[in-house]
DNA sequence: GTCTATAAGCCGATAGAC
DNA sequence: GTCTATCGGCTTATAGAC
């Protein structure tokens, strides 16, 4: 197995990331993307073909684990357990996948010019289902009468800031990083607004 | 008075400031603001001595009414009602300065490198104050012990989300842009988890 | 003050030696 | 498969005519 080419790709993979993440397209050069991978800049060449290749790879890493984040919409539960484990599926991924959900945040902020149709459409169908399961929940008086676009809006806002405005976070909470305690401290947070705003009843603790 | 000159710098800001909004600092192109703003791109370095020069100044455009913003914070109010005109000027941000509001975002998310010190100052000691105000009311027993740092959070984020993700909410909603009706609902909705998140008594309505 | 025409430099991409 | 050395295009910025 050439494993000397899986070290190599993955290594410009994650240098680019760093770069794409710190920068943006536009602005990162494909010599800072070699120079951090420690590697001369036509590897990067020789294994993405162009920048553009290289991004994209990138931006397609992020959309595997945003769409499996919405798991928990895809099977019946208490709108309860969905919301809390979809907050905190989307936190960690604000966390374990910081860089690239800083690249797609920033492609989304710029019209997703890279991204592609397919892709597009499988958020796109993702999100209607679960704002459609939200409408139900009010429907089925589960929850109080709340908007469910601007419910999701509100959610995605509030667990994609921790990946896509670190800086900012890092300066007002004067911390180089979060922890874990923070994150899980986000978490709640989050939580805490969503089921009291939706003021949803609890179900009974049963695990 | 040089009523030309005025109303060309005018051109040219407006039209920089869809210009970054819409691909960036350094995907955006001088020649591409002057064909927008209908001028030929030497009047662009004229009037603005440098592409860096023009984009501080849509940068700079947007701190002035942030940090008004957060007014209500400055003067005793009752959570509610300060939390509530928070919101709703931040959403007010988000419509009527959207461009500007993206490219302070954009700018953000990869660590400020354009920001005048004083303006990182300035709304770093904004945002401490605010901080600080909430949890002397988590203190005195005025609203549930929630993290007043993650609140901000939260706010900051799902109203930015309007001006800065744009194009997904467009998508989701399937609306080209959203109405007043559209704006008045997000406001409504965030303020709704807000004050139900933080469990807060509504002061008997005076008004 | 305004604009055409051009300079200067940077960066994505590759040819070709090893 | 790897890397040095270089090309070519594109974009910022300006010189200089009007």
């Amino acid at each position: 197995m050439s494993s000397i080419r899986e070290r190599n790709k993955d290594l410009i993979l994650r240098a680019a990331s760093e770069e794409f993440a710190e920068k943006g397209f536009a602005a990162t050069k494909t010599s800072d993307i070699a120079v951090r991978a420690g590697l001369p800049k036509p590897n990067v060449y020789y294994y993405f073909k162009s920048k553009e290749n290289l991004y994209r790879e990138v931006l397609e890493s992020i959309v595997e684990p945003l769409l499996e984040a919405s798991a928990p919409f895809n099977q019946p539960g208490h709108p309860a357990d969905v919301l809390r484990a979809y907050i905190r599926t989307k936190i960690r991924i604000s966390r374990d996948h910081a860089n690239a959900s800083k690249v797609f945040a920033s492609e989304i902020m710029h019209g997703a010019p890279h991204l592609s149709c397919e892709r597009t459409a499988q958020l796109n169908a993702q999100a209607a289902h679960n704002i459609a399961c939200i409408q139900r929940w009010v429907d089925q008086g589960l929850i109080a009468d709340i908007d469910p676009s601007h419910l999701m809006f509100s959610i995605w806002a509030a667990t994609q800031t921790y990946a896509d405005f670190d800086w900012q976070i890092s300066t007002v909470t004067g911390k180089a990083s979060l922890s874990d305690d923070d994150y899980e401290a986000a978490a709640e947070t989050i939580i805490r607004l969503v089921l009291k705003g939706c003021e949803i009843d609890e179900p009974a603790a049963a695990d």
